[in-house]
DNA sequence: CAGTGAGCGAGCTTCCGCTTGACTT
């Protein structure tokens, strides 16, 4: 008989409070919410916005060992975070497990160590059905949102697309960069360099400065190097301040998820499921939050650590505040358990995220560092032979150079640059001395052509961020969010393929002017996320008919709302009444507009051949190009449209040459051989088999010869495909693939290791079973 | 990872937040 029952949301948390509160406790995990509203149907009632709700399918066994376990106890108490999620998961047990709002102790506490469990236990309040309203308008919202503007999408773009409050808005951050990339007009600019030559101590040394402002034209820059050539070179002013660099707070997810992307090269999803091992192994705090605190335990422990790795000086414990928008602080930041263990004994990749935590938190608890910035101006001095006197011309070059006089938390922990901003540091840069007045000797000056920089598209890391920033998506969302709008296909990562791009170099070396051409790929990027037509076309869709939904504050606005339920200002159903009444029409009036024309449906023109028109639009499988209409007597003639063309960008005559295909070249074997092009690519197709073409040839071209060819090649390759298989075992089978030989087996493959690959054709069944079994 | 190749007139699809599952012996 258990005296008190004790129900968090995560078992691993669970297990950790049920050592600090002792044998009269059992304490128990909810795996999250357990109820839901139905998962098929919208399930509000759209008059009173009463939520139906249900226990999904894999909830139920927890729900029933919850259920047992309660009815055993004196006493249950509900620990679900305290946030708007938690206080409602903690209503749904009360409702579920037939509790007595009265009789049932909720708790909440932000860390995990005994003092803040023991003393949660002795705060207990009761249930806040503010908060959980706040909770069910949330929900109801998403609900309503989702599965109403996902349906018109069903008609009138594509079946099986989503939209939702958080999703489109996160894919039209990525279409709305794009354009602004597309749009940016890049302008040229000249950025002039100079060496200097001083003698420092009777060694001649170099300085390195750069004009102080950015040369607009060829002209301007060829002018100045001229003036230059006379000019004579001395010391203006020399600036030292020191300077001091604090170090960042602690990870939160979003933060977390920016710097295992930028300095380990982590997705978004694999940095959460690898600080998901992490967190299971008690070797960090829970790694979805929002919040920036630290316990005191752990401001202590990081102290004692820090002394003794770095000394005294370097420590210096501080606490940080959250600022991020809606953010609600239910845990504490991200940090190490133990921060005594700098590293752990676990797979690569969880100890190089663990040192990366462990180092940021660290260095959050570190001195400043301290530089001495030296800011060098030089002046040049054009003497005018002509005599002509008029205001005197000044230009300034400038020096800079930093010093780190203490290193602080430097000695942990790097900061990385944001993604677009450039290398270019002075940091470690040490400047020769020098005084006002000194005389420099120019050596040469080089003028370089750069061009303005259109702003970059984002990373998954850095949309979290832009996301974050908005107040959009939570820290359990932001992975799953970037995985949804790419298997939507609203996004993808891909590669743009830069363009080369000419720029000049203009040198002054003693009293020669040269000019050198060179040129450089500009606009180049891997990896990044890239707008595809589909989402270009449901964005500028939900653009048209749901700008409200599509604004990036409405989720900051509706927070607001949500904020008022929670302080017991607003009822939630009236709420939720008054934003349906607008919606809900506008949902009707776009499903109503029977337009002739699907959305982002685009005519090119005319075929000149018959007249008939020529369009491009999103088809049941993406985006087709079609020729004639569905009224008039011929049917129809359609095409897929390769992955190198764009919806927005294709040409009448591109789309003309698509209608090309499929082409019949010839007979072979008394089989006609057709050319076509599918979602692998172009191919052959010849008595039923296909072969691909590969990137050699080009369908429009490819001769009957060459086909047979690849056809032949392809056979051959067929015949050898085929190693061994057995009698006794007709399901299995050796064969030989793109990676060297292979078992296959009741549908499944299984890779041999390289011995065997080796020796594939002396394989026994016995052997064959082993490894299918390993 | 191990081979793919249709259709454009029917089925199904969808939201955002919480949380990790486990057919063995």
């Amino acid at each position: 008989m258990q005296k008190n029952l004790v129900i968090v949301e995560s078992p691993a948390k669970a297990k950790t409070i049920e050592k600090f509160l002792g044998g009269d406790y059992k304490v128990m995990s909810s795996y999250g919410h357990i109820r839901d509203l139905k998962k098929r149907e919208i399930s509000i009632d759209e008059k009173t916005m009463e939520p139906q709700y249900e226990i999904p399918a894999d909830k139920k066994k927890v729900v029933a060992q919850l259920k047992s376990e309660a009815k055993k106890a004196e006493k249950v108490w509900l620990a679900s975070d305290e946030d708007r999620e938690g206080e409602a998961i903690s209503w749904h047990l009360c409702e579920v497990l037939g509790l007595d709002q009265q009789q049932t102790s909720r708790i909440v506490f932000h860390e995990i160590t005994k003092p803040a469990i023991l003393k949660a236990i002795e705060q207990p309040r009761m249930l806040d059905m503010n908060l959980v309203n706040a909770q069910q308008a949330r929900r109801v919202l998403d609900r309503l949102v989702g599965f109403k503007l996902s349906p018109v999408l069903w008609r009138k773009v594509k079946p099986a697309l989503s939209a939702g409050r958080v999703q489109s808005v996160a894919v039209r951050l990525i279409v709305d960069r794009e354009r602004e990339i597309q749009k940016f007009k890049s302008e040229p600019y000249y950025a002039l360099q100079a060496v200097f030559t001083l003698d420092d101590n009777g060694k001649q040394v170099e300085l390195k400065a750069t004009l102080d402002h950015r040369l607009k034209s060829q002209e301007e820059v060829d002018a100045l190097m001229q003036q230059m050539k006379q000019a004579t070179f001395t010391v203006d002013s020399v600036q030292k301040k020191p300077v001091k660099r604090s170090p960042a707070p602690p990870f939160t997810t979003s933060t977390l998820q920016q710097e295992a992307a930028r300095k380990l090269g982590f997705t978004v999803s694999q940095t959460m499921l690898v600080a998901q091992h992490l967190y299971e192994n008690g070797h960090i705090t829970y790694m979805r939050t929002d919040s920036v605190n630290l316990s005191s335990l752990c401001l202590n422990t990081a102290k004692t650590a820090i002394n003794a790795l770095y000394g005294e000086k370097y420590s210096h414990p501080r606490q940080f505040h959250t600022h991020a928008k809606g953010a609600q602080e239910a845990h504490e930041a991200i940090r190490p358990t133990y921060m005594d263990r700098q590293t752990i004994e676990a797979p690569q990749q969880e100890q190089r995220l663990y040192e990366l935590i462990w180092k940021r938190t660290a260095a959050s608890q570190m001195a400043d560092a301290e530089l001495e910035k030296t800011t060098i101006t030089i002046e040049a001095e054009c003497g005018h032979a002509n005599g002509d006197n008029s205001a005197a011309q000044k230009t300034l070059f400038t020096a800079t150079g930093e010093v780190v006089t203490f290193d602080g938390f430097l000695k942990v922990y790097r900061p990385t640059e944001g993604d677009d901003t450039q290398a270019d540091t002075d940091e470690g840069k040490l400047l020769p001395p020098m005084h006002k007045g000194q005389s420099l000797e120019r050596m040469e000056m080089t003028a370089t052509e750069r061009f303005s920089t259109p702003p970059a598209r984002y990373t998954e890391a850095s949309l979290v961020h832009k996301m974050e920033e908005l107040g959009i998506g939570r820290p359990s969302t932001y992975a799953p969010t970037i995985s949804t709008i790419q298997q939507r296909e609203y996004v993808q990562k891909g590669d743009t393929k830069g363009q080369e791009r000419p720029y000049t170099i203009t040198t002054l070396k003693g009293q020669s002017l040269t000019h050198r051409k060179k040129s450089e790929m500009a606009g180049s990027d891997k990896g990044k996320l890239l707008p595809t037509d589909i989402g270009l076309v449901v964005n500028d869709f939900l653009m048209q008919h749901f700008p409200n939904i599509m604004d990036y504050s409405f989720t900051a606005n509706v927070e607001q709302d949500f904020d008022r339920i929670a302080e017991g200002k607003e009822q939630w159903e009236k709420m939720m009444k008054a934003f349906y009444k607008k919606f809900e029409p506008t949902v009707e009036q776009t499903l109503k507009s029977r337009s002739e024309h699907k959305a982002g449906e685009r005519v090119l023109g005319n075929d000149p051949e018959t007249g008939r028109p020529v369009m491009v639009k999103i088809g049941r499988f993406g985006p087709v190009v079609q020729k004639g209409t569905a009224d008039e007597k011929e049917k129809p003639v359609f095409a897929q449209l390769p992955k190198k063309f764009s919806m927005e960008a294709i040409t009448l005559e591109e789309a003309l040459e698509l209608f090309r295909l499929p082409r019949k070249i010839g007979e072979y074997e008394g089989k006609t051989v057709t050319i076509n092009t599918g979602r692998f690519g172009p191919y052959a197709q010849h008595d039923g088999k296909y072969t691909s073409l590969g990137k050699d040839f080009d369908p429009m071209t490819i001769t009957l010869e060459e086909a047979i060819g690849l056809i032949e090649a392809k056979r051959k390759k067929e015949a050898e495909k085929h190693i061994k298989s057995f009698d006794e075992k007709p399901g299995l089978e050796v064969l030989n693939g793109r990676w060297g030989p292979y078992i296959v087996y009741e549908g499944k493959n299984y890779r041999l290791t390289k011995q065997q690959k080796e020796r594939a054709k002396e394989l026994t069944l016995e052997e064959c079973l082993e490894i299918v079994k390993a």
